[in-house]
DNA sequence: TTGACATATACCCATATAGGAATATATATT
DNA sequence: AATATATATTCCTATATGGGTATATGTCAA
């Protein structure tokens, strides 16, 4: 088997970075094509594309004003991510903790010396 | 060019289910690769070639014991992926709200008919 | 040393990718 | 109608994937 399609879900959508760019491009405001190609450096078709790809999982919405097509964010389509991340936050907490622990004892028997 | 790497990041490397099991059964407890074939059902070289992805971007830790390794989740290499789908969390909250008005302010003209 | 057990790697294959260049489609303007 | 503008699609190619099967490596036990 291959990889999985990036059009599968979220996850795979956003594990290419230039459509998290655009992600972060788009969550404040919808723009429109062009916008997105000259402030992100990127050739037309790959903005298309990538957009393509957002779209088909639901990550962003377009709005179409005659020649124009206005994309935006949607945020919803991430919240299965952090979701899934956040079931480990109590984790990486709890190992911070031990290292800033093991960290404090160290310097304690430092300065004894 | 192709996809980037699974092993290029974290975004990658979760990108793949049967890599965020291995990361959900290993939060909680180290186990053994026999372990994790057994409770996730996959063939053990499969588990294996997940396990180096997962390790090669530290996302899980191994310790040697005899001819046994045990592997854990190293949650906060997973911290990145949530940092960046956190900053949309206002967002979805905020396009939440509107529904939620929306659908108020709907069923309060429904009321009047 | 030989054999059993635990894990890792090598090899094969079908498949999907991202980028680039060229072109197609859709809409507006003159 | 002809042209310009905005966006999408097609075609190409190199590359990496994940699963399966077989095999290699490493470690323990007798």
């Amino acid at each position: 088997m291959a990889r999985a399609a990036t059009t599968s879900d979220a996850f795979n959508a956003v594990a290419e970075p230039r459509r998290r760019d655009i992600l972060n491009y788009l969550a404040l405001q919808e723009r429109v094509v062009g916008d997105i190609v000259v402030s992100l450096g990127m050739e037309q078709p790959a903005v298309s594309k990538h957009l393509r790809v957002l779209r088909e999982v639901g990550l962003v919405r377009v709005r179409r004003h005659g020649r124009h097509k206005f994309y935006r964010t949607n945020a919803e389509a991430i919240r299965p991510l952090h979701d899934w991340t956040k079931t480990f936050e109590r984790l990486w907490q709890h190992q911070l903790n031990r290292v800033k622990e093991r960290a404090e004892a160290n310097q304690k028997l430092l300065d004894k010396v």
